[in-house]
DNA sequence: CGCTTCTTTCAGAAATTTGTGAAGTTAAGG
DNA sequence: CCTTAACTTCACAAATTTCTGAAAGAAGCG
């Protein structure tokens, strides 16, 4: 049998996932530290860890787990919760919401829309290059709205599929 | 007046919005020069320089250049193009195409869904991490569908606000 | 063919990022 | 209060990334 403790689980084959899932989030732009410790948090059963558990499992410094763990509550991809009775903390991913985090950009495409504002008022609206920021800033306006009936609708899809709601 | 030469840009306004817009990129995960280097394409009125051009608005080396642009055409987001007669090189932005590009994760997405698959069977597909997983991968599967259509909805929308197609 | 103009490659310098150990801070539990 | 467990901050060392200058490589043009 491959796996070790009765955890029931082959730790092997999982860290591997761990990793190369944290190497995918890497691409995607994470930092490497959160990324890994993002991965080793969605792939545990309770869906969260201590900071010791974390450190042990990744064989990173404490301070690497705070690092990480900052930067992972920032961008909302993670929550801290105090264990009642210790000065122990556990980092919880919110189940099965995180990805919804992860396209729930809501501000990111505000602060485009933003900057492209800025942009056709610096280029002129009257220009070639100003009519193609015009017309890129209409394209986040229309995700904007796009977004949150495509969520609406894979929550409907999912309560279907998995009854979880 | 604000513009300098008889080009009708306030070379000075533009030169700040291509670098604020590259650092929005740059925070998005993409690397410096590619960014400085799209940004500037974007923010021309032909939608190409040359690479003369860009080294010389940018003030960077031809190498520096040549990097970025390599980058930007392997991630699809600018084309070469040969100036007839000339061994100088053009380099375009595909007009309203690129924010598409952006979002037609197509590969992206497709090896998102094959990592996941690893994560399921990994976790155990019957573990609480390996439904986490399960319900993950659903996700992407359902936004690989949605894309598609969404942006089909773009298209439809453009050429009514715009007039282009 | 060789000259010239442009682009690419490459090794290395410079800057940035990353992760650690150690000291510092906070708060639980006596 | 004092002790101690846990997390955080900080300065620095190490690793990585980024950009450049220089040299080599294409390709037009005579």
């Amino acid at each position: 049998m491959t796996e070790s403790a009765g955890n029931g689980r082959d730790a092997e084959a999982v860290s591997r996932f761990v990793e190369s899932f944290a190497a995918h989030l890497v691409e995607a732009g994470m930092p490497r530290m959160p990324a890994r410790v993002f991965a080793a948090l969605l792939s545990s059963d309770e869906g969260s860890m201590t900071s010791a558990e974390l450190g042990d499992q990744l064989r990173i410094s404490p301070a690497a787990v705070s690092g990480a763990v900052r930067y992972l509550a920032q961008t909302h991809m993670v929550s801290r919760e105090r264990e009642p009775g210790s000065r122990r903390e556990r980092y919880r991913v919110h189940g099965e919401q995180w990805y919804e985090a992860l396209t729930n950009r809501e501000a990111v495409l505000k602060r485009w829309e933003s900057a492209l504002r800025d942009g056709v008022s610096s280029l002129g609206a009257d220009t070639p290059a100003g009519r193609r920021m015009a017309e890129t800033l209409a394209f986040f306006e229309f995700l904007d709205g796009e977004v949150a009936a495509l969520m609406a609708r894979w929550r409907e899809h999912r309560k279907k599929t998995f009854g979880t709601d």
